[in-house]
DNA sequence: GCTCTAAAGCTAAGTCACTTAGCCAACGTT
DNA sequence: AACGTTGGCTAAGTGACTTAGCTTTAGAGC
């Protein structure tokens, strides 16, 4: 029997793409071996089970949405800042709908690259809102404010939640324009 | 054998209960099934499997939601309004960690009691918004944006996505005065 | 009160996903 | 060329959902 020579990176990435093409939930091991020529249980020669792989596969999502949110407000400060990385997570969002859902897995404090990835993803907000004179306690806030509006968006996107004719990408421009004064105007605390 | 006397209300209910108490996703039917007494395919008598308990389920919780907003809302307007409605959202969340999942499910077309409940709580945003003389498609993206924005802030709480001290209450509070900020000055597309 | 039928329970059995155990062959190293 | 590591395999067990088909209860009708 020839070797395929699977890693654990080709096993996560093929997860990735399996997980685009059928949707996260529908994500099974059986499906990614066949996927990949191996019998199920050789991929756990790779990985320590259906958890340890989401784990993992939320790692790699976080990882590119960290980094596609970066890229995007690179060069740019204020409101356009801002719109350029909204743009952005939705666009990862709708692009990888297997991954998004991933990533609202929290990161495990034992994988170094999963908590280097969500800190990266924070951290990118946190510094948009610098942009607004929020710091402290108000870009605390004003960060699970961002995190709560675009997360929730793109998730009532995908479940299909919005029902009405209404143009979602005008929508969603409509929203990130609200957040804009919002952020301009932040109940400030004082924090 | 003596008859237990369930009927498909009696079951949709437990299920909200032990779901609230193990999760939404870990509710299972055998789990249920021994919660009532009766053996696993008996339920099958009074639902027609999983999937569709989990949508009874979702339109129990949904008419539960609706009515919460409501509730709340009624004889306040604007600003009192909004923070009323927002606070039974959130509430409804965390004392119901298992049935608020399932109101993320997009009501069946062929329940008329579920599409009732869903228009029931969109209607109770939309009548809040119209208090900020929000109408049309101002309406519609601005019921859109504080849907995302309170189905994404308590995803995030329950998920424990929010890693950081500062207190979880005050950051809900921040946002959703920053809401009413939006309202107020909102972005009109003149819809 | 008796009969009969619909419905509510049951057991048995099949599918599918995940997991563990243990074997074997391929490949790299010495 | 031998050997040990490792990546593949088959076999087998668990737990969840589902279907089929039987039994018995409980209530309706006479």
């Amino acid at each position: 029997m020839p070797r395929v020579g699977l890693n654990q990176q080709t096993v996560v990435r093929e997860a990735a793409r399996l997980a685009d093409e059928v949707g996260f939930q529908q994500l099974t091991l059986a499906a990614l071996a066949s996927r990949l020529g191996v019998a199920l249980p050789s991929l756990y020669k790779h990985v320590r089970g259906a958890d340890a792989l989401a784990q993992k596969l939320a790692a790699l999502a976080t990882a590119e949405l960290a980094t596609e949110m970066t890229t995007a407000a690179v060069g740019r400060s204020g409101g356009d800042a801002l719109r350029a990385m909204a743009e952005a997570y939705r666009n990862y969002a709708l692009r990888h709908p297997g991954r998004y859902p991933a990533t609202q897995r929290v990161p495990d404090p034992a994988d170094p690259e999963h908590v280097e990835a969500g800190e990266r993803a924070v951290g990118a907000i946190f510094a948009v809102l610098r942009g607004y004179g929020l710091t402290g306690d108000d870009a605390v806030d004003a960060t699970r404010a961002l995190r709560s509006a675009l997360h929730g968006f793109v998730t009532l996107e995908a479940a299909g939640g919005f029902g009405l004719p209404r143009d979602v990408d005008r929508s969603y421009h409509q929203l990130v324009a609200s957040m804009d004064i919002s952020f301009r105007s932040w109940p400030r605390t004082g924090g």
